[in-house]
DNA sequence: CAGTGAGCGAGCTTCCGCTTGACTT
C-alpha cells in the first residue's frame, strides 16, 4: 500500500476506491472527528477565544484505525468536501493524525467520476487555513450563542430549554405566523360564477365574474339585474402563447419540499429514504445545496431523453444556484444511472427515486409551449358602474408538452379552484345564452401555517441552516416542545348562496366545511414565551438577517481579509455584556394569565408555565397558604383555557368506587394516567381519559393486566424450553420482548410469529439457525 | 416506578454542522 485517501462518507470511499486502483486505499472520516467538548463552553474567552477541541467519543476507535493506516502509507491525501466544513475536517485530520502539512496533499472534487478524481490527484494543494478559520469562527460563534443564552432560559423560564442561531429563528417564524393568523380578520365576500352556451350549439362555457361583492344585498341585486340582462356575447377573445420551463434539479431543500407535497413524507423520512438510496448507489449525495449536474449526467440525460422521447425534447441546461450562502461542495441530487427510470426496491425508496429521476430528466428537457386563451363575456344593459363588469373564462392548450411529459412541480397553494381547462373554439361576437348563475359566499383565508417542508424553504431563503441540519433542527424544536405538528380543522362556516335559474333568483344556505390543515406546525405556550423573551433581550440574534450578516464576516475571514478572533471579539464583548445584564435584571417569566376566581375558595386562578410544563394554579404564589396546582391536559393552552376547564383539572385523583372491597382511584403520575387499586398501579389505555373513565372500564383494565400477568406466569413454567441437543450443545426456545427466539451456542435467533416453539423439532430449529447464521456472517 | 409547581441548594440541561452506527430477541 502506498497511498491513503481520506474522504468524509464511506459510500463515497467505496466508489472512489474502484476508480483509483490497487495503489490507493480509501478510508472515511465519517464527518468531523473532533469538536469542542460537549460538557463545557470549551472556548477560552480570556485567551483569544482559543477553542478546546477533543476527539468525539464515537470517533476514538476510528481515529486509532486511521492512525494505523497513516503509518502504513507513504502518502496521505485529504479528500474531504470542498467547503468550509470540509476544509476544517481536513485540518482536524491533519492535526489529530499528526500529518506533516508540507507533505500532506489536500485534494477536492465535487463530482464522483474517474476523470474528476484523477484530475484532483494531479492538482493537489495544501490546507487553506483561511477557510479553516472561517469554520472555526462559525463554530465558536454558535457555541457562544447557544451555551450562553440557554442557561438564561433555564433560570428565567424552565430547565432544559435551548436557544441557538438557527433553532430560535425557526421558532420565531412559526410564532409570528401564528400571531399573523390570530390578527387576521376573515371577511366574507361573494364570488359569482355562471354557465353559458352558444345559442346554436351545446358547448358549455364556465365563467367567473371579474369582481366580488362584499354583501349579500349587492350579490342579490346583481343576480336580479342579470335576470333581466340580454345580449350575452363573447366580447373579446385573447390568445397568448406562453412558455413554461422545468424546475432545476433537486437540492436537499427542494427534494424535501416535493417529497412532502407529492409523497406526503416528513422531512426526516425523506432524508432517511434518500440515505438508503445513496448507500445502495442509486443516487448521488443527498445533502447538497447545488443545482449543478456533472458533464457525465448531462450527457446521460441527453441520450436518455432523445431515445425515449425524441431529439426535439432535449435541451441541455446549466442551472445557477440562487441560494444565499450556498457552498456547492456536491452535485445536485440525481440518479447515478439515468437509464434506470425506476428501481427494484421497497415502495418508499422506489417512489422517491422515481421523483428524483423525473425531476432530473425534466430539468434537461425543452420548454413546454402553451396557448393561453382568455374570453370575456358581456351583456346589456350594464349598470352605470365605474368599472365594467364582464364574465371571464380562461383556458390553456398545450401546443408542445416538452418537459411536462415527465414532471410538473407542485405548489403549496391549497386553493387551486381555478383548474385550467381547454376552451371550445368560438369566434368573437358569438351570441350566448345564460344557463345559470350563482353568487356564493366565501371567506378570505388567513396565511397558511408552515409545514416542515415550507419551514425548510423559508430557512433556506433566509440563508439559515445547512442541508445537513434542516431535518435535525425541526426535530430539536419539536423535542423542546416549542412547536407541535398536528392536524387541525377550522370551524365550519355558514354561507349564503344566491342562484339564478330560469329567470328566478333563489336564496339557499350552505355550510362550508372547515378547512383541514394537515401536519402543520403550531407554536406551544413554551415556544411563545421563550420567543417573546428572546425577542425582548436578544433582538439582534433573532433578527432574520443575523446569519446573513455574520456569513459576510466568515466570507471575509475565508478570503484572508479579516482575523477570526477579531470578528468573534467584536461580537462577543457586547453580547456577553447583554448576557450578564439579562441574567441580573430580567424577571422570571411564566407567561402567567389570570383566568378568574375559584367560586369554592374565592381565590384567583392562573394558567402559567411551571418547571415541568403548563399548569393551572389556585391561590397566590407568595401567600402564606401554598397554592394548589394541576397540570394541563394535552391540547390545552394558557391562552385558550377557560376557568371551567382549569377548575376541572383539579378533579384528580378521582375515587371511582369499590372493587373487591377496595377503593378504585384514578390519577396521573410520572408515567401517565393510572388506576390504583389495593396498592397496585395499572396504566390507562391510550384512549382512556382519566377525568372521564368509569368504574367498569377501570375494573376491565385491572382484569386485563391480571390476565396478562397470569399468562406470563404460565409461560415461565414452560420456558426456557430445550428443544434438543446438537453436537453436544443445547438448542433452547424462549419468549422475549420481541417474540419467540432460539438460543444456541450463545447466539440468539429470531423465530417467526406463526411458529410455535413448543412444537418445533430439532431439525427445523437447526435449519432456521443455519439460515440466519449465514445472514449474520454476510452482514459482518 | 406512580410528581412536581414555594424555597433551600446539590447537579443536571444547552449550540451548529459534518457523517453513519445500531446489534435485533
Amino acid at each position: 500500500m502506498k497511498n491513503l485517501v481520506i474522504v468524509e462518507s464511506p459510500a463515497k470511499a467505496k466508489t472512489i476506491e474502484k476508480f483509483l486502483g490497487k495503489d490507493y486505499t480509501v478510508r472515511s472520516s465519517y464527518g468531523h472527528i473532533r469538536d469542542l467538548a460537549k460538557k463545557e463552553m470549551s472556548i477560552d474567552v480570556d485567551n483569544n477565544y482559543e477553542p478546546q477541541y477533543q476527539i468525539s467519543d464515537d470517533k476514538k476507535a476510528l481515529v486509532s484505525e486511521l492512525k494505523k493506516a497513516v503509518k502504513e502509507a507513504d502518502q496521505v491525501w485529504l479528500a474531504s468536501d470542498e467547503d468550509r466544513e470540509g476544509e476544517a475536517i481536513a485540518w482536524h485530520l491533519q492535526e489529530t493524525l499528526k500529518l506533516d502539512p508540507a507533505t500532506t496533499q489536500r485534494i477536492v472534487f465535487n463530482e464522483i467520476t474517474k476523470t474528476a478524481i484523477l484530475h484532483a490527484i494531479e492538482n493537489p494543494r495544501h490546507i487553506d487555513m483561511n477557510l479553516v478559520d472561517a469554520q472555526q469562527a462559525r463554530r465558536v460563534l454558535d457555541r457562544l450563542v447557544g451555551y450562553e443564552i440557554s442557561p438564561i432560559l433555564w433560570s428565567k423560564i424552565k430547565p432544559a430549554l435551548s436557544a441557538g442561531r438557527v433553532q430560535s429563528v425557526a421558532v420565531r417564524l412559526i410564532v409570528e405566523r401564528e400571531e399573523e393568523i390570530k390578527r387576521f380578520e376573515s371577511k366574507p365576500y361573494f364570488k359569482v360564477t355562471a354557465h353559458f352556451h352558444p345559442i346554436d350549439s351545446d358547448k358549455i362555457l364556465a365563467a367567473e365574474l371579474n369582481r366580488h361583492f362584499d354583501t349579500a344585498a349587492e350579490a342579490e341585486a346583481f343576480l336580479k339585474s342579470l335576470a333581466e340582462g340580454s345580449g350575452f356575447r363573447i366580447a373579446k377573445i385573447e390568445n397568448r402563447p406562453a412558455r413554461r420551463s422545468p424546475a432545476p434539479p433537486f437540492t436537499t431543500s427542494t427534494l424535501q419540499q416535493e417529497a412532502s407535497r407529492k409523497l406526503g413524507f416528513s422531512v426526516a423520512r425523506t432524508m432517511q429514504v434518500a440515505q438508503q438510496l445513496y448507500e445502495s448507489g442509486y443516487i448521488t449525495y443527498m445533502r447538497t445545496d447545488s443545482v449543478n449536474l456533472s458533464q457525465l449526467a448531462l450527457g446521460m440525460a441527453k441520450q436518455e431523453i432523445a431515445a425515449q422521447y425524441g431529439a426535439e425534447y432535449v435541451k441541455t441546461r446549466h442551472y445557477q444556484t440562487k441560494t444565499k450562502g450556498a457552498q456547492e461542495a456536491h452535485e445536485a441530487i440525481r440518479p447515478t444511472d439515468l437509464t434506470a427510470q425506476t428501481i427494484n426496491a421497497e415502495n418508499a425508496q422506489r417512489r422517491l427515486y422515481e421523483l428524483i429521476w423525473k425531476r432530473t430528466v425534466a430539468s434537461q428537457m425543452a420548454d413546454a409551449e402553451i396557448e393561453k386563451t382568455e374570453i370575456e363575456i358581456d351583456w346589456e344593459p350594464q349598470s352605470a358602474e365605474k368599472e365594467r363588469m364582464v364574465f371571464q373564462c380562461s383556458g390553456e392548450q398545450v401546443k408542445f408538452d416538452g418537459f411536462l411529459k415527465v414532471y410538473m412541480e407542485s405548489s403549496d397553494e391549497e386553493d387551486d379552484s381555478q383548474t385550467v381547462r381547454m376552451l371550445p373554439h368560438l369566434p368573437e361576437g358569438t351570441r350566448l345564452s345564460l344557463d345559470d348563475c350563482e353568487a356564493a359566499q366565501h371567506y378570505t383565508q388567513h396565511p397558511p401555517r408552515y409545514t416542515e417542508a415550507s419551514l425548510v424553504k423559508k430557512l433556506e431563503d433566509l440563508g439559515i441552516g445547512r442541508p445537513s441540519t434542516y431535518a435535525p433542527t425541526i426535530s430539536t424544536i419539536l423535542k423542546r416542545e416549542y412547536i407541535i405538528k398536528e392536524d387541525r380543522e377550522s370551524e365550519p362556516r355558514h354561507c349564503t348562496v344566491f342562484t339564478l335559474k330560469g329567470g328566478q333568483v333563489r336564496q339557499t344556505e350552505r355550510t362550508e366545511h372547515g378547512m383541514v390543515e394537515k401536519n402543520k406546525l403550531f407554536p406551544t405556550d413554551i415556544g411563545c414565551v421563550v420567543n417573546n423573551f428572546l425577542m425582548d433581550h436578544f433582538t439582534d440574534i433573532l433578527d432574520y438577517n443575523f446569519t446573513a450578516t455574520v456569513e459576510k464576516d466568515f466570507d471575509e475571514i475565508a478570503a484572508g481579509k479579516k482575523d477570526w478572533h477579531k470578528v468573534i471579539n467584536s461580537f462577543y464583548v457586547p453580547f456577553h455584556k447583554n448576557i450578564r445584564q439579562t441574567q441580573q435584571t430580567s424577571q422570571r417569566t411564566t407567561g402567567s394569565r389570570l383566568l378568574g376566581v375559584d367560586p369554592a375558595s374565592g381565590k384567583n386562578v392562573y394558567a402559567k408555565i411551571g418547571r415541568y410544563g403548563t399548569l393551572v394554579q389556585i391561590g397566590e404564589t407568595n401567600s402564606d397558604e401554598k397554592p394548589r396546582f394541576a397540570s394541563m391536559k394535552k391540547g390545552q393552552s394558557i391562552e385558550t383555557i377557560t376557568l371551567e376547564e382549569a377548575l376541572g383539572l383539579f378533579a384528580l385523583p378521582r375515587t371511582l368506587g369499590m372493587f373487591e372491597d377496595k377503593e378504585v382511584t384514578v390519577s396521573i403520575g410520572k408515567f401517565g394516567p393510572y388506576v390504583r387499586h389495593n396498592g397496585k398501579f395499572y396504566s390507562l389505555g391510550k384512549n382512556d381519559d382519566p377525568y372521564e373513565v368509569p368504574l367498569e372500564r377501570a375494573i376491565d383494565i385491572i382484569r386485563i393486566k391480571r390476565e396478562a400477568e397470569q399468562q406470563k406466569e404460565e409461560l415461565k413454567k414452560v420456558y426456557p424450553h430445550e428443544i434438543g441437543q446438537q453436537d453436544g450443545d443445547a438448542v433452547v426456545a424462549n419468549i422475549g420482548k420481541f417474540g419467540p427466539y432460539l438460543t444456541y451456542r450463545g447466539e440468539n435467533y429470531r423465530l417467526g410469529k406463526d411458529i410455535d416453539p413448543l412444537k418445533l423439532d430439532l431439525g427445523t430449529a437447526m435449519s432456521i439457525i443455519d439460515k440466519s447464521a449465514k445472514k449474520k456472517s454476510r452482514k459482518k
